[in-house]
DNA sequence: TATGCCGGGTG
DNA sequence: CACCCGGCATA
């Protein structure tokens, strides 16, 4: 609901209606090109510090082109639903375990999206990621707090050199982020990653590591996007907070790309598990017993045996 | 400034 | 362990 992205795309597509266009998703970066070739070229010589020789062009290196279809006039929903770059937990990107039933989801998103919407003229958006997005190790060690979301998603997978042709009234944007250094400790599933799984781990056992983070320093975390209980309810009824945003932790009950089912959500991250726990856990491995328990039901409600 | 929330504190 | 807050990163 609040995504940049999502504005500037929005603004883009109204102000000029039925144009293509591609945006740089990156971070901070906001440039807006008319050609993919163009944004292309300017993700890697300014993102990726690359200086782009030949085929740099057609681009079609490893680019994802997610579809997006907006309306220029609720185009904010179809946005909202897909949350391309958005840092909640939808499905990491390099772990081969990602939710397929989310992965899939996006496309499936994409279409359904919109039907309630579509009226007036429809716009499609598409997102594209790369390739470059460099995964971080295995287990990234973040030497400050920087916290790991999983972010962006790997739905539909366009050949930019598809020279595709935009129908009518379409908006493109390419996203190109860095990855979300996925812990991934060794056997952690990033199935049920999603509740409480993420958070920053890092194994002090490494002290030593090849490719720290660097990209404009961009691994800050981005604090989630979606509007949290605070925003929602406001300091006045801070008694329908959830737990974990009453005691200034994060939020767990409200997320952008992920909306749970209206279950009651329990406070703690796990059932059985108390904050402090969790605490603890962090900064050893004991992040990986965090991933163990309660893997088919994430927010077990309540009943944890 | 407002918000999200980590790390630390208290009973 | 439930609960809260300082303080920081971020928007
Ligand atoms: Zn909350």
């Amino acid at each position: 609901m609040a995504l940049p992205l999502k504005d500037a795309c929005v603004t883009r597509a109204t102000h000029n209606s039925m144009k293509v266009m591609f945006k740089c998703l990156w971070k901070n970066c906001g440039k807006v090109l008319s050609t993919a070739a163009g944004i292309q070229r300017h993700i890697r010589t300014v993102h990726l510090g690359r200086n782009c020789d030949s085929e740099c062009s057609d681009g079609e290196e490893d680019f994802y082109y997610t579809e997006i279809k907006l309306n220029t006039d609720s185009v904010a929903d179809g946005l909202s639903s897909l949350s391309p770059v958005s840092p909640s937990v939808l499905s990491p990107p390099p772990p081969p375990t990602s939710d397929p039933r989310h992965s899939d989801m996006n496309g499936a998103k994409t279409e359904s999206s919109t039907t309630p919407l579509s009226r007036s003229a429809p716009s499609t958006l598409y997102l594209v990621h790369t390739d470059h997005a460099y995964q971080v190790p295995s287990f990234a060690t973040v030497t400050e707090r920087t916290h790991i979301r999983t972010p962006a998603t790997a739905p539909v997978t366009i050949p930019s050199s598809t020279n595709f042709t935009p129908s009518s009234c379409s908006s493109f944007s390419i996203s190109w982020q860095s990855p979300p250094v996925t812990f991934t400790g060794t056997s952690a599933s990033p199935t049920h990653s999603r509740t409480q799984s993420f958070g920053e781990q890092r194994p002090q056992s490494i002290a030593v590591l090849s490719s720290p983070p660097r990209a404009s320093g961009s691994l800050r975390k981005s604090r989630g996007e979606g509007k949290k209980c605070r925003k929602v309810y406001g300091m006045e009824n801070r008694d329908m907070w959830c737990t974990a945003c009453r005691w200034k932790k994060a939020c767990q009950s409200i997320t952008p790309t992920d909306p749970y089912p209206p279950t009651s959500y329990f406070p703690p991250p796990s059932p059985g598990m108390s904050w402090n726990f969790l605490r603890c856990a962090r900064g050893s491995r004991a992040a990986q017993l965090l991933s163990s328990p309660a893997v088919g039901a994430p927010f077990g409600s309540g009943a944890a045996n």
